[in-house]
Formats: structure tokens, sequence, C-alpha cells
DNA sequence: TAAGTCACG
DNA sequence: ACGTACGTGACTTAT
């Protein structure tokens, strides 16, 4: 069977190895991520980006003792290639508490991945593998595949067997590839780092190696690198078998010291239970995919296209030569040396800015930069959004599957990945009009539930501020009653202009606004600025003392929770650079809002999936934008959703103020919302 | 592979 | 004095 291109070879062309390393140390996928040299895989591969630079590890500051545990005693791995080892497996795995099991395949794309091989380990430094589709040249027979599942199949499906696993959502996928729906996966790897260990990396790799000391066989071993990469399926079946049994071993191994951590503390394991749920609630949804119209985003790419090429001429013409206007370099050498427009700002590295708000600036008094800005966005909308949706297409189910990433946002937000769709346009008109591409099949609309004000209300009840929970108990437009404190109006007089400015004011405090931030959002003066956070904080005297008690508890404690008790640490609280201190000092503010509102949808996902299950409700979760959730519904459903999904999505948690969710409909994800 | 830019909550 | 709203992912250009 000719093996699918994967995604990523459409999108990529050739992926080489590094692409891939980059790819599976981003996303954790499993199984294949290697450490590229002895002691550094636990560096932060992103480097030490200025933009976040609260979250770089510092050993020195951090430094907590890791149980290293060596294994010196034999490895006993099996290569299993007949019914008798195979019979002879069945009652172990039968009776073992938890089974650690790990899938070898052709593609790191859940979806499309096609099983090479599994295997399993009931206790450390045993494990098995059992080879289903190797075709290397030498490759032995195997036991058949159809047959040799069938077998396997009730132990997999069992919720009463329990299994571990690093990243199970993606196993999941893969088994279920296969038709089987494994049941009784209790644990992830994975999910145990992330709620230990958020800031720190969480591949089996670096967890084998921080946890239990073990390192082993690279995928570059097994496989090769660049041009000459084989898939897994040509590897020979014995160096095969002793790289996957390291994996399930390995697995295991950690299971046995992340585990007791989590159960040690009763918060982080409530946590973990939610990421568990959350795991397989994702699993149905990325399974679910989404139906896209892609004549209708055909059409835009063609209409986007022309005025490109309008506005290309038209900037030629002003800049009286060609030129590429998606190049900042060749812009800026038009704008700033040839046309002689004022330098309005600096880029990280020293280069003239010709970003958004530079542009805006310099189209007040020059014609090209107007050009420039809209063929910058509607560039970004084709080249994005309105050019790859439909490609994103799976051949067999004809709809769009997103990965989910769990553990990568440190806040304990989820992030979407090939394609996002957590960030399709919704601010302009013109962007807007890509989510009419995201429809419902015949029968079924879009249904969109989003949490109202989320953020705020979480800012309520940790501050125990009386005038905020005031205002949301009343159910009063929380912009406007801000706008009638700051500004001492009152709510009816408050004019569109004081509200913006409140609500800017708003989402300033959520991210731990400075005067500077909030003077160059509102385009005002610093002073101007200052004075409205004094103002402010004279009138929420609550958010204030907040504002300042989470600072001081991330500075004595190294870390900041959310409600639910999800951690942050923040290893530059304290430190002697002022700027990345700050820096932390900011994220300590935002982590526990935007990390609790994160922990809130999750406990939804979970609350409505159990509830469209037990009710034989047809309706699917298709999507989860952050505090928004995204149905498909049978028409016979609409009232259902209507009620329960924002009264389940209320109910998950009892905080101080109520929370609201509401809920619309349409033939379209646009019309929905 | 990095930098710049911009899409979202 | 210092750089400044929080958290993400994808695309293009240029090295």
């Amino acid at each position: 069977m000719p093996e699918l291109p994967s995604l990523e070879t459409i999108r990529l062309g050739q992926p080489n190895d590094a692409d891939l390393l980059a790819f599976y140390e981003k996303y954790g996928f499993k199984g294949l991520v290697r450490s590229r040299g002895a002691g550094g895989s636990d560096a932060n591969t992103g480097s030490d980006k200025a933009a976040k630079p609260a979250f770089v590890p510092q050993d020195d500051l951090f430094a907590e003792p890791e149980p290293v545990v060596t294994v010196t005693g034999d490895k006993h791995y099996e290569t299993i290639l007949t019914w008798d080892q195979f019979d002879a497996w069945l009652p172990k795995l039968e009776a073992a508490e938890c089974v650690a099991i790990d899938t070898e395949t052709t593609s790191l794309d859940a979806m499309r991945a096609d099983l090479v091989g599994i295997s399993w380990s009931v206790k450390p430094g045993e494990a098995a593998y059992l080879p289903l589709r190797h075709d290397g040249p030498d490759a032995p027979v195997l036991l058949p595949m159809d047959e040799v599942l069938a077998k396997l199949k009730p132990w997999l499906e069992n919720p009463l067997k329990l299994k571990v696993g690093q990243h199970i959502k993606y196993d999941r996928h893969v088994f279920a590839n296969v038709g089987i729906e494994v049941k009784g996966y209790a644990h992830d790897t994975m999910l145990q780092s992330y709620v230990l260990e958020v800031h720190k990396p969480h591949s089996l790799t670096s967890l084998a190696l921080r946890h239990v000391g073990r390192t082993g066989i690279t995928y570059e071993d097994l496989c090769g690198k660049g041009a000459h990469q084989i898939s897994f399926a040509q590897v020979d079946v014995e160096k095969a078998s002793e790289y996957s049994c390291e994996d399930s071993d390995q697995c295991l191994d950690v299971h046995g010291v992340l585990w007791p951590r989590i159960q040690a503390d009763a918060k982080l394991q409530a946590i973990y239970d939610i990421e568990i749920a959350t795991s397989e609630a994702l699993f149905r949804i990325e399974r679910n995919g989404v139906l896209i119209d892609g004549p209708t985003l055909a059409a835009q790419s063609q209409a986007l296209g022309q005025r490109i090429l309008q506005l290309e001429t038209e900037a030629y013409e002003i800049a009286g030569q060609p030129f590429n206007l998606s190049s900042p370099k060749q812009l800026g050498e038009i704008f700033f040396d040839k046309l002689g427009l004022p330098v309005i700002k600096k880029t990280a590295t020293g280069a003239r800015s010709t970003d958004e708000e530079v542009l805006e600036k310099l189209a007040e008094d020059y014609p090209l930069p107007a050009r420039i800005l809209e063929h910058r966005s509607l560039s970004k909308l084709k080249g994005t959004y309105t050019d790859k949706l439909a490609l994103m297409a799976h051949p067999r189910t004809g709809r769009v599957h997103t990965h989910y990433a769990q553990a990568v946002a440190v806040t304990g937000r989820l992030s979407s990945n090939d394609p996002n769709l957590q960030n399709i346009p919704v601010r302009t008109p013109e962007g807007r009009k890509v989510r009419e591409a995201f429809v419902a099949p015949a029968g079924c609309v879009i249904a969109s539930a989003d949490y109202s004000q989320i953020e705020l209300r979480i800012m309520a009840h940790l501050s125990d501020d009386a005038a905020l929970l005031k205002a949301f108990h009343e159910g009063l437009d929380v912009h406007k009653a801000t706008a009638a404190e700051v500004f001492g109006a009152t709510p009816d007089t408050v004019s569109s202009e004081q509200r913006r400015y409140a609500k800017t004011i708003n989402f300033g405090l959520i991210y731990g606004m400075s005067a500077f931030g909030l003077a160059k959002a509102l385009g005002i003066d610093n002073t101007a600025a200052k004075n409205y956070i004094t103002r402010y904080f004279e009138r929420f005297a609550g958010v204030k003392r907040y504002m300042d008690e989470t600072r001081e508890q991330a500075k004595a404690k190294g870390y900041v929770e959310t409600v639910f008790g999800r951690r942050l640490m923040l290893p530059e609280i304290n430190s002697p650079n002022g700027p990345r201190r700050a820096g932390a000092e900011r994220a300590a503010i935002n982590a526990p809002m935007q990390g609790t509102a994160a922990d809130l949808i999750k406990l939804s996902m979970v609350a409505v999936q159990k509830a469209l299950d037990e009710q034989g409700k047809a309706t699917k979760v298709i999507m989860q934008v952050h505090d928004e959730l995204v149905f498909e519904v049978p028409e016979s459903e609409v009232e259902w959703v209507r009620t329960e999904v924002p009264r389940i999505m209320a109910g998950v948690a009892n905080l101080k103020v109520p929370l609201l969710a509401e809920v619309g409909f349409g033939p379209n994800w646009e019309q929905a919302h």
C-alpha cells in the first residue's frame, strides 16, 4: 500500500531531519524525539527570545533535587514474531497494574499515520515490540496484522486495563486509524510533566534524562537524516524493536517517578485529572474535524489576488520602481533611503521598523504606506487562510483536522496547529469573510458558545474587589461600569469614547500593564495614562491590592497559580535584569487569569462532551478557541444546545461572580457568532 | 534558521 | 535608567 504524502510533506516540500526534530521537540510528538547531544536536550529550543524572557529556565535559581536513577540491571527487550510469543504476553498484559504502550508509525500527523508496530512495558527494564508492517529489505515474516490486532483489541478496549503513554492523544488516533478505540488510558507522562513543570521540556527524551537519568537510541540513529532518511517501516526490525521498547520502558520508568509526585499534591492531581480528561475530549474534537467550503475560499482568493496586484501596481508607481512589497528590508530602503520618510521606530535588532503602527503613522502624511498596509493585510488573508485551508482537508474525511497542543502554552491554554484554527480572522469585515467557509453539512448548523468577559470575571473573583464583584453580580456592561468609576460618571452618561478607554484599561490590567503600554494603546501621553491608572486603582482598590499581592507571592514562592492550583514557575521574577524581571512580573499578573480561564474551558469541554455522550446526542464539538467552543449541530438538537451548553459552561465552577456563556447559531461560523 | 510581521483570545 | 501591555502559530524574506 503506497504511503500517503504527509501533511508536512505537502506544506514544507521535503522536510529534512532538522525540520522534523524541531517539530517533534516543539509539539512533544511521541516516540520520535531525541536529544541532540548529551545534556543539551533541556535547553530551550527557542533560544532566549526576548518575546518571552519570563520563562527561560535558570537552573541555578530553581535547582530542585531530581531523583535520578540509572538502570544498571539487564534490559529484557523482546521482538514478537511468533504466536507462541504473542500468546505468552497476553496474560501478562491482562495481569499488569498499568502497562506503558508506544506506537511506531509512518507519520507524525496522527490522523494520517499508519501503524508500523506497537511496544509495551509492564515493568522497568522489560518490554516487547510487536512489529506489524515492516517492509524493509531484510524484514522477517511478521504475524498477520489483522489477526494479531484482533487478538489485542479486547485488552486495548478494556477500560479496566490501565495504560500509560507519552502523548496518548497521538496513540489514540493511531489506534483509531486501525479501528481500535482504546479505553483505560489512565496516564500520560507528557501531561504529568506539563502539570508538574510547565516551564520545562516535555518530550520523552527530556523526561527520561531529567527524571531517571536515561538516554537511548536517537531517531537519527534509526532513520538517518536529510535526503537519506527512511520511513520507520523501512527500519530493521531488531533495531526498531530496541528503539520502541526503550520508549515504552522509559515511559513506564518516568511514570513511576512523576505520578507519585502528582499524587502527593491534591491540587496538582486535580489539574492532572482535568488534563487527562481534556486529552480525550481533544481527541474527539480533532477526529471530528471541521467542514471547509473550498469553492468559497477559492473565490475569495481570486478576489484578493486581483486587489493585491492592483495595489502592487500602485505601489511601484509611487515608489518609481518595482520592489517586493512583502520584504520589510526592501520596503525600508524605498521608504527611508529613496523617499526619505522619517524613521518612527526601530525593531529589536535595530532595523528601521515598517510594522503596522509605523505605517499607520506614516500614512497620515504619505500615500505609499496605506497601500502597503492594505497589501499586507490582504496578503496575510490570502497566504495564510484562503489559499491554504482547503488544501489541509483530509483525503478520506474531506474535513480539516487541526492538532491541539496540550503541553505548549505555559499558562495552561491550548494551542492549535496545522492548521491553526485559533487565529481565524474576525476583527475586520474582509477577514471575517473567511469564517463563512467554516460550514455545516446538510441538516446541521454551526453553533458557537463563548464565555462572556471570562478573564475580568476571574479578576473579580481573585481580587475580591467590591466594585468589580458588584458590576458582575448586577449583570452590568463591565467596561461601561469601569468607565463610570474612572471618569466619575453614571453608567448611562458614559460616552462611547469613555467606554473604549475603560475597555483598553481593563485589557491592560489583565496584561499587567505599564503606563507606557496604556499610553501607546490609547494614543495618549504617559502622564495621562498614569493618571487613568491611578484613578482606576483608587476606585478598584481590591484590584490594586490583588496585583501587589500577586507580585509579592510570585517573588516569595517563585511561582503563581490559578484558582484550581495550576502552577506557573517564574524563574526570572527576582532577576537582577530589570526588564526581564518586569516581564516576569507582568506574566505573574496575567497567568492566574489566563490560566484559570483555560482551566474553566477545559472543564467545559469535558462536561459538554460527557452530556452529549450520556444523552446520545449527535452534536459534535469541532473547535476550541480559548473562551469559545464551536459545534456542528443537527437541526433537531439546536434547542438542546441552546439551553444546555451555556448552562453546562456556566456551571463548571462556583466563583464569587456568576459565569456567563452565550450561544449563537448559523449556517457557518461567521453567522453563528 | 532568524527576523519581521500579523492573525487570534 | 530600562524597555514595556499577556499568551500563541504561520508566512515571507533573507541569511
